[in-house]
DNA sequence: CGAACCTTTGATAGACCTCAAAGGTGGTGG
DNA sequence: CCACCACCTTTGAGGTCTATCAAAGGTTCG
């Protein structure tokens, strides 16, 4: 479904990456092309494989980005939230590399590809923020590998809990993470099953950890599962 | 070891980032200011957590980066290669986030991070180049990730022999992999033990895929190999 | 209210890591 | 040139961790 547009400069996404462009006449042209389109809960924004047309940036919502491995087994690789861009990682190779659905109903700014290669190739600020943001993916990636290739499963399914807490923060009153997410999509964040993520989270309670209130998970002690993390680190 | 400068215009390194610079005083800085510095094989270029100082490319050699993680465990994260940018990670975090440690001797451009980020802001282009860069290193980095969670032992330690070759080739003559590694070595780029590549590439002789000559492996059947790795993507 | 889906829990099998010991290899100094 | 030392590789045994399978109990939504 597309939404009306909103010029750039109405939008309330602060930190959305179009806010660095300085040229006038570009951020006109970009907002008379690009389109905001909305989509319900658990649809396919991008899909592995197809051909690169747009890049995507989350306006409002929640997305997870994944691509499928051994027995269509699906990792997910990042949850994307609000100013995130998500198309860009098959910007150089013409197919896209991942799929991204929606966790919940969220709106996405659809950007043509030619549009953005000449954002690339005249903004030399814009650029260098984009730079700055595939650096950080690419930190958090490394870490990411590091990770599964060292940590034990309690360590890992620990570590997601807080990646999730640190994408979509908590609800201020109950202290609920901010995302419903089954113990299957936990699963495929940390590199796991889901009868091992249902095991552990009920540990992680009896530790008095969490609070598990059927799909809502209750955080009650960060420090914990950091703790838990860290002891990883340090051994 | 310091080495005499040579000016990019005349370096034999066609694949280097610094020949998309455009701007004829940005290249005599640059030839003014880097530094060629030689290291034995088995030092250290740049430590993690060191300030970041520097951004280093990989003139002529092998080299290795790392980060560590449980009980010092060493996860390898990339083979570099003549050409490569191997201080681009800590760019954006003023702190080393790995460790670069030559296989062989090497030799290493050393560019203050002040010159850099002159180029960043003046010259569009190799901005973009650079972004293609750090684009590309996702792409694998994700890859990875994907990898370490779903593959078996076996599948990771074909994988990285795999990765080996396309870093560094194949001797014309031999055929043997043109870099030499340890079983350890080995077991920290596919995230194992070093028992388990002794045991598996033993297994890989067995069915005809390499030749084990001491440390030198000698390829068989690249095809072979790609198959233990494919038949997974399709299972 | 029923169907589909998700969660929990236990049992089992297999993969993988760790540990240990023996055999090789390469480099250094006498 | 040889002997020695340190380091690397190979191989096997044992134990732990994790995935898989299965079944029962919940939850959600039409």
């Amino acid at each position: 479904m597309k939404l009306p547009n909103i010029n750039c400069d109405q939008c309330k996404n602060a930190s959305c990456l179009l806010r660095h462009i300085s040229n006038a006449s570009l951020c006109q042209e970009l907002n008379n092309e690009k389109r905001i389109i909305f989509f319900n809960a658990n649809q396919k924004i991008l899909v592995e494989g197809m051909p690169f047309e747009d890049v995507s940036i989350l306006q409002n919502g929640k997305v997870k980005v994944y691509k499928y491995g051994l027995n269509k087994k699906v990792q997910i690789i990042r949850l994307s939230k609000s100013g995130d861009l998500i198309g860009h990682r098959g910007f150089y190779r013409n197919k896209m590399p991942i799929t991204a659905k929606t966790i919940e109903a969220s709106s996405v700014c659809m950007i043509p590809k030619t549009l953005f290669t000449k954002l690339l190739a005249c903004d030399l600020k814009f650029v260098n923020k984009l730079m700055q943001f595939y650096a950080e993916e690419l930190y958090d990636s490394e870490v990411l590998t590091l990770n599964h290739a060292h940590m034990t499963v309690k360590e890992l399914i620990a570590d997601t809990l807080i990646r999730i807490i640190e994408a979509y923060g908590l609800e201020k009153k109950s202290n609920a993470l901010n995302v419903k997410l089954s113990r299957q999509e936990i699963a495929e964040i940390a590199g796991t099953t889901k009868e091992q993520v249902s095991k552990y989270l009920y540990e992680f309670q009896e530790e008095g950890l969490i609070l598990i209130k059927g799909k809502q998970i209750i955080l009650c002690s960060l420090e914990g599962l950091k703790k838990i993390v860290i002891e990883y680190q340090n051994s």
